[in-house]
DNA sequence: ATAATAAAGGATGTTTTTGTCCTTTATAGG
DNA sequence: CCTATAAAGGACAAAAACATCCTTTATTAT
């Protein structure tokens, strides 16, 4: 479904948002152990994120990930598209490159409102939502 | 969502329960010219799909592949298990490999809910019902 | 029997994804 | 200013996915 680069992007920015939350930054290290994520492979991930703004850094001693004012309303839609692009919401079921409701594929309306059904829950939900089941230890980043 | 594996599969799968229920048998070319697939790695698929039964085939002049009585009830779901296996439909969304009912993930429900819907429209949907829009001309199974 | 046909199977090559390592750059604190 | 810290960035390595090629085996028709 989502490549594991999503994954753990996914997993570092809730977790950056829930410290985030508490007004602290969290380092890579950090991250990862938490996480249980490739240390170096989820650093070019979160580079990438803070490139597109989507989180933002600050390097030296204290620094480390924090999502910003601004970005406290950041949705996983954001952090999906970041990562994996739109052909998840976008593109065909069976991979077929000019399917389209005038040339639909054999499942293109099933498989149409599935994925919309999973775009619509990733644009409604907000990574500080999703910090407020885990400070409360109901719902887990790894293991 | 599925690999390119899984989707050449489905779609030759298609193309020859079209072909088998006209009493026809097709050959790997003739099936990979109408599905815009690349031969030699659609062999293969097909190839790994007859050893598990989901097709049948036969060698040497007029062979090919086809479905078989007994097989003319397979449901998409069967091909995508015997291609791609059932981690899309057992997995943890964010990879996390202990993701349970007792210690999910942020997104367990929402997301079980989502491949719960897949699952079950993969399910329903037989080969066979799929083959009567495409003989009206309906949908397609390339470009 | 023999030749032609078409799938089966094995070996190999390419590309993409995933993952690691090392150097550079920016920042804070002494 | 100098040093330690932590992210940024580039280069490289391993694994998986995707794809091709060539030989073997089974079947049909001559």
């Amino acid at each position: 479904m989502f490549s594991k680069a999503c994954e753990y992007g996914i997993r570092a920015t809730i977790y950056i948002a829930s410290r985030s939350r508490q007004g602290e930054r969290a380092g890579i290290k950090d991250i990862c152990k938490e996480i249980g994520a490739p240390e170096h492979f989820t650093a070019k991930i979160l580079q990438n994120l803070s490139r597109m703004k989507i989180i933002s850094s600050v390097k030296g001693p204290n620094g480390g990930f924090y999502l910003d004012e601004g970005a406290k309303n950041i949705k996983l839609i954001d952090v999906v598209r970041a990562i994996d692009g739109d052909k998840l919401f976008t593109g065909c079921g069976l991979g077929i490159k000019e399917c389209s409701e005038t040339k639909p594929c054999p499942i293109h309306n099933e498989f149409k409102a599935i994925r919309n059904s999973l775009q619509q829950m990733l644009e409604r939900t907000s990574l500080t939502d999703l910090t407020k089941d885990l400070e409360k230890g109901l719902v887990f980043l790894k293991r």
